[in-house]
This record gives C-alpha cells, structure tokens and sequence, in this order.
DNA sequence: CGAGACGTGTTATTTATATAGCACGTTGAT
DNA sequence: ATCAACGTGCTATATAAATAACACGTCTCG
C-alpha cells in the first residue's frame, strides 16, 4: 500500500492537494487564487511541478497551457483520508463520526437529507441481515 | 476564528498532533514509539518543544516527565476537521460523507452499529421536524 | 507587424523543518 | 556513595520547503 497522502505532504503542498482534488482540475492560476497568502504565479507553478516529480499530480496540455490534476483518484484518497479522520477523531468507529455528521458537524442537514440517510440505512440493514 | 491546524501545520508537526488526538495525551516516549521512521528521542522532543512554542501543544509535569496534550480541545480540532474533509472529498455535502461511513470506508459497521444510527436519525428527524 | 498579456523553463535564495548531539539533574538499586 | 537509567535544557546542522526573479516563446488585437 502506497503511503497515504496525509502523511507525506508539506504544509503548501497539502493546500494545493486540497484544491486540487475540491476542482478535479486546475491551472496554476486558479490554483493561486484559491491559496491562501498571496503567493507568486512563479511559485505556484514551481510547487506543482515539484508536486509532479514527486508524483502526486500530473497534468494534460490544453492548448498551450498546463491542467493540472491529482494522479491518485479522488476516491482513493478519500477513503484514506476517512479511515484516519476516523482513526484519530472517532475512536476507530465511523458510528460516531456518523452521530458528528448528523450533529451538525461538517455543515447542517436538511429533513430531505436525513430522510435519504434513512433509507440508505435500511439498504446496509438488509444486506448486513442476509 | 484560528486557522484550522490542518492549514498550518508541517508533515511531521501533524503526525505529532494526530497521535496526541488519539491518545489525549501522551509522553515523548510514547509519541516517539508512534511515529513511523525512526526518530531519536531527541528529535521528538524538541519537536514537541517547537509545537508548545507555536501553542498547539501544552505539557504537564507529572512527577519526573513532561506529559503533552493537545492545547486546543479534541472536539474543536476534530469538528474543523471533519469540515474541511466534507469540503474537500464529498462536494461539501455531509449526506455523501454518511453514505461513504455506511459503505464500509473508514471501516466496516455492525449491524448494531446501524441500528444506533437509525435511532440517531429519528431523534434528528423529530428535532428538525418540530 | 509590434507590444502586451499570458504561459512555460530554469535557476537562485531565504526560511522552516527535521534531525540529533551533548551537558546536566534526579532517582533507585547495589 | 555511586553508577546506570531516564529525563530535561540548550545548541547545532543538514535537508526540504516555500518563495520569487529572469529569460524566453506564442498568441492576439489594434
């Protein structure tokens, strides 16, 4: 298993990763405007190519500029990220990150979203029952 | 609002914080024994000594040692987050971060477990709902 | 066609991080 | 009382990260 992601990233990096991976997609520019600080167009450009050797992005020639994107699948290092929020925040159990989500935590949830949630249970409940 | 750690710590500064997250508190010794690589007790220490400094960590003395605890409560650092993985990995929608948890990332549930969280959903439900 | 905008390649520099050595103090067992 | 084990305080250094300047190419529109 490759180590993850988390565990291997600068500061500045992880930033870029996070942008990265919210817009499947982005030019240095739009990646300079979504950093915090106010970082040169020079820099950016340098960390992703830094982020490229080291293999945590590629990037497609659209025209005659760059596009960069992650090159693990954003459900790859998703999953990851999951599994050591929860190891670190929850106890190991994704029960109470669960009650966290439905507490409000992350952001609120609307009587349609709860009720989906539901039925989304009542699926695990069945197969989990078989 | 203080910036979430996450945004502002460096790779190995994290590892640190996240063993303390997960063990409330702990000695060098034991973040020592935690961390991957093999660093000298030496290192970890003044790494820790570095993160007081900044104010993320704080120690106690108990007896002879130094024991290290996080300086901001684990339920703030873990609501922050749990928030800024929502944003980035499920499009800001803690719906889809639920349905990840059932789904098995982050670990798999017992039927128990699911029972409980159909419980947590009522209640949710009724106080939305009122 | 020429200047400005926009983009890349390369290289340099400063700052932070990660790492560890050494001196010294306290305790507990021989 | 003394030596080893364990812990802290302070200091040093190598490596990595973060930042940016400069040179050069290409499109574009007036």
């Amino acid at each position: 298993m490759p180590k993850a992601l988390h565990a291997v990233l600068a500061r500045r990096e992880r930033q870029i990763m996070d942008i990265l991976f919210r817009r499947g997609r982005a030019t240095a520019a739009e990646v300079m405007d979504d950093l915090p600080g106010e970082p040169s167009y020079s820099t950016v450009r340098t960390q992703l190519r830094v982020l490229e050797e080291k293999g945590h992005v590629r990037h497609e020639v659209d025209g005659l500029r760059f596009v960069y994107l992650p090159a693990v699948a954003r459900h790859a290092a998703r999953k990851s990220a999951l599994r050591h929020l929860v190891e670190t925040f929850f106890d190991g159990s994704p029960e109470k990150a669960v009650a966290a989500l439905l507490g409000g935590e992350g952001a609120k949830l609307s009587d349609e979203q709860l009720a989906r949630i539901a039925d989304m249970i009542d699926k695990a409940r069945k197969e989990g029952g078989r």
